[in-house]
DNA sequence: TTTATATATGAATACATGCTCATATATAAA
DNA sequence: TTTATATATGAGCATGTATTCATATATAAA
């Protein structure tokens, strides 16, 4: 993409107008965060990694179910993992998005 | 609710357990950030207030479309409004939301 | 190779969601 | 009251999504 029009429209998404390519990946971000079982699985992963079975039984769900989020949380590279023999464990990939889940969180407790 | 159970719920939410409601507000938060023409509104509202025909005007949007989510955006006291005559001026009404907003948008215009 | 364990995957289902259309309500002016 | 304008609302529809179930894959051990 052109670095001139790239800066023209970074300079336009402070004063008004969003750009299709940004609404598209703020919307993916907040929607990661829009669910409960997503929600509880990186607020475990937020402290230390785990395994999905370990996710599964700390959280009370089904194996398949932790997995199925996990896939959709790596696509968005919100999560990560490391293989130890058949063991995967998973562990947190995005710091500033980290971040704004722990914000709302914190927002949320202070009611 | 007791205040020494609230605080014991909240310190455990800095370490690990989500509670129930803390768990459903941060999820809704998220959700209404999730949406596209939802973000174009709030986008819009949070530089200054605009009347419903306003916002579908400049966003390209049906009027009907724009009060349904406008609704759906009062309901969590996202956005407020006052009445002159006929018309209804929407404006923000939760500064530390509309902050984590313009966090997303600011990393993500920065790829 | 056989067996066991951990994880991934696809299909099916039930439910949620955003938009549109038609219409209702509300305020103001004539 | 009648008319015009602004906004709200409910139903219907099409699409998206989270979970479950059954099964596949992958690694390691026997």
């Amino acid at each position: 993409m052109d670095e001139k029009l790239k800066n023209t429209e970074a300079f336009n998404n402070k004063e008004q107008h969003l750009d299709e390519e940004t609404l598209f990946v703020v919307s993916q971000t907040f929607k990661a965060l829009s669910d409960p079982t997503r929600i509880r699985i990186l607020n475990l992963l937020c402290t230390e990694e785990h395994s999905v079975n370990d996710i599964a039984e700390i959280l009370d769900l089904g194996q398949s179910t932790v997995s199925h989020q996990l896939r959709f949380l790596k696509n968005l590279r919100l999560v990560k993992y490391r293989r130890e023999g058949t063991t995967l464990y998973y562990s947190k990939d995005d710091d500033h998005i980290m971040n704004l889940l722990m914000q709302a969180i914190e927002h949320a407790a202070h009611n």
